[in-house]
DNA sequence: CTTGACTCTGTACCATGGTACAGACCTTAT
DNA sequence: ATAAGGTCTGTACCATGGTACAGAGTCAAG
């Protein structure tokens, strides 16, 4: 006999919400797994599995789309491994554009923060003077 | 008499939707400006330097709930440039943490795209393999 | 056998930052 | 004067990633 559980289970093993799991279900992102004659979910091990695989795409900053399209690369013996490092490399150019995108916002503040003395009325204030005026790039 | 204008014409010079800009009123990021017989709106050249403020405000990643305390904080008397500072340097520390966490993805993605030969099946990825391992922090 | 905990479906709601109508009314150019 | 295009309000919808019920049925421990 196979060791199956219930969501709940599931939901405290994977430390997944019991919500998200039926969310991701609706979504794609987990299979639909058998039901007992009640209708109660079974789940069994490869669950756990899946939703570490989930829970891993996100922390590399997959979007929940996106890793049921690498779910569904790793099913499809017609894909490669070329296949899936295209989109790693699609998502490190992502990731890399973020990072320069907040860069630049974060000199942009730091420059404001320095110049602002942090005294004296809203009148005199160097940031909110910088949000009024014409460029931030400078 | 004043420049007035409508709101297709804010619309062009500031280069923000007729709708976001009805958004933004709605949000009350925009004062309610006044209206002609027909209930049209009519701007005064300020609604454009209040869009442009809002627009420098989103380009340093500020929210719009975020660009509204500031705004609220430029009017209100007994706040002080240091008030102003107080923001900026939490926005700092708030961008500073999501870079971390971006640079921290990158890696991650950049190592395992490494180890990718790019050949082969997706039973051999060692992208796939990673999300279906235990850590990605190593 | 009862009671509390669990699960089911379906739907609504949350934040965020908008966009897209419909149907009516107004303005402007020709 | 008329047609084209602008604007009005109100409401619904989009993506994203969930969360929160209600009301009904089920399971398990004592």
């Amino acid at each position: 006999m196979t060791t199956t559980f219930s969501i709940g289970k599931l939901a405290k093993r994977s430390l997944v919400n019991i919500e998200t799991i039926r969310y991701y279900e609706r979504r794609g992102l987990l299979p639909e797994p058998s039901r007992r004659e009640s209708g109660y979910r079974q789940y069994s091990p490869d669950a756990v599995a899946r939703l570490e695989f989930i829970r891993h795409g996100k922390e590399l900053g997959f979007t929940l789309t996106e890793i049921m399209e690498l779910l569904a690369l790793r099913v499809d013996p017609d894909t490669s491994c070329a296949d899936v490092k295209a989109r790693a490399d699609a998502k490190i150019t992502d990731v890399h554009d973020k990072i320069r995108s907040l860069l630049r916002i974060e000199r942009a503040l730091t420059r404001l923060a320095a110049q602002c003395h942090g005294q004296g009325p809203t009148g005199d204030c160097p940031i909110l003077d910088a949000l009024n005026g014409e460029s931030l790039d400078r």
